[in-house]
DNA sequence: TCTGGGGTCCTAGGACCC
DNA sequence: TCTGGGGTCCTAGGACCC
């Protein structure tokens, strides 16, 4: 039989940032978006004060003032390093893992033999717990979404130890009748609302659905949730990441952007970030789509404007995305609004190496794969935005701020933990 | 009067995820 | 004043082809 685990990191941020800071310990802590915007992870102690997932910064500061809150910005290397450092460690309790999330992991389990896996699992978590700080907890499960499920009970109720078994369906069925429908992975509030209407409110309702139903209803989505809820796996391990399909890079500005240069010089600063990933995956596009609006929570003329170019060849060189990211923002921009947010994406990604010269007139390769390099090396030693072109603005009234941002420990020499004895 | 029938590809929009 | 950012998948509908 096929068993997965899902092990995920307990309020991964805020964990990741305890283990750098011992005074962070039992205090209640919460990790803010990039740009301070929200709080994407809380502490349990955090939860207690009634702070939510996504709820935005300047509605709880008082609240965390006044309850000696430890608010931190997002300091994506460190998570990520912390990850994958967590990560090494289930290569060593499993033969096959997916990396699914900056903080879960499903584990292959299947081919243990007569290892007894409940106590398989606990011995991971205390590696993990040893070797990297990070406490987590574990769902095993004959399928992925059992796994999950397994591991949202694991984290919910403390008598298990952070471990939850859901392989058997006779001991599982009675917990899953206590699981709100919503908190199986793949049910959105849109589903819920369709369920709801039905009377299937728990996550065994959803398991005992007509699987002809639920696809109706949900759409084949749906039905592999009912298939997977009551043990027959539809979804495989995926070990390989696929080669992904889009590339982004969007923000909110700290104000408004009302003029012209100001939005050029930020759409600008995005395409050079969404440059950057794009060599650094080794892809190239030949198509950009830039856009910006305003706020709907402003007063005022609303306007979103959008606008795709493609290029005479594919490519990832920074000038040349910046060039036509730049046509793209004057072609489109209207005088007259407060602009909140702009953004570069691009849904036409190849390999690098794949991309063909044009007929005539194409960039010189060689020139800026030379100067590409030396761009990413010099970024690379001194930190991101050392050097950058000029067209992405010196004063940047637009960019976001990172006032609650933590040292970079384990990514920059110069951020190192001390230690005194 | 009748106005095929399948393919494929692309896009937009919805839904969901962390 | 301040409300994240970046992905994936599915479906429906239109364009186009033979």
């Amino acid at each position: 039989m096929t068993v997965f685990a899902l092990i995920d990191g307990n309020s991964f941020y805020c964990s990741c940032e305890r283990v750098f800071d011992p005074t962070l310990a039992k205090r209640p802590v919460i990790v803010l978006s990039n740009g301070d915007g929200c709080a994407v992870a809380r502490t349990p102690e955090a939860k207690a004060l009634g702070i939510r997932m996504g709820q935005p910064w300047f509605q709880m500061r008082d609240l965390c003032r006044t309850h000696k809150v430890a608010v931190l910005s997002s300091n994506y290397a460190l998570y990520g390093d912390m990850s994958a450092r967590m990560n090494e460690v289930y290569r060593l309790f499993s033969p096959a893992i997916e990396v699914y999330s900056i903080d879960e992991s499903f584990l292959d389990l299947s081919g243990l033999g007569g290892t007894d896996l409940v106590t398989h699992a606990r011995e991971l978590r205390a590696t993990v717990r040893q070797w990297t700080g990070i406490p987590t907890c574990v769902g095993v499960g004959p399928t992925k979404t059992l796994a999950k499920l397994a591991n949202w009970v694991a984290k919910h109720d403390p008598e298990r130890g952070g471990v939850c078994d859901f392989r058997d369906e006779a001991a599982r069925l009675p917990v899953m009748a206590k699981i709100p429908v919503t908190e199986v992975w793949g049910m959105g509030s849109a589903s819920v609302g369709k369920l709801e209407a039905l009377g299937c409110r728990t996550a065994a309702d959803l398991a005992r659905l007509d699987p002809a139903l639920a696809r109706r209803l949900l759409t084949v989505v749906g039905e592999r949730i009912v298939w997977e809820l009551r043990g027959t796996s539809c979804l495989p391990l995926e070990e390989v990441a696929p080669q992904r399909k889009g590339c982004a890079v969007t923000r909110n500005f700290a104000g408004r952007v009302e003029d012209l240069p100001t939005l050029q010089e930020a759409v600008a600063a995005h395409t050079a970030r969404l440059a950057e990933k794009l060599r650094h995956h080794g892809l190239a596009t030949d198509a950009l789509t830039v856009f910006f609006h305003t706020s709907t929570h402003d007063q005022g003329p609303q306007h979103a404007a959008s606008r795709t170019v493609t290029l005479p060849e594919a490519t990832n060189d920074t000038l040349a995305l910046i060039r036509a990211a730049r046509a793209a923002v004057a072609a489109i921009w209207r005088p007259g609004h407060r602009y909140s947010k702009a953004g570069v994406m691009t849904m036409s990604l190849i390999r690098a190496e794949d991309a063909a010269p044009p007929l005539f007139d194409g960039l010189d390769r060689e020139r800026s794969a030379r100067l590409m390099g030396a761009l990413d090396a010099v970024n690379a030693r001194w930190g991101r935005g050392t050097l950058l072109p000029a067209s992405t603005g010196l004063k940047r009234p637009w960019a976001t701020r990172f006032e609650h941002r933590s040292p970079r420990y384990t990514t920059r020499l110069d951020e190192l933990p001390r230690a005194r004895a």
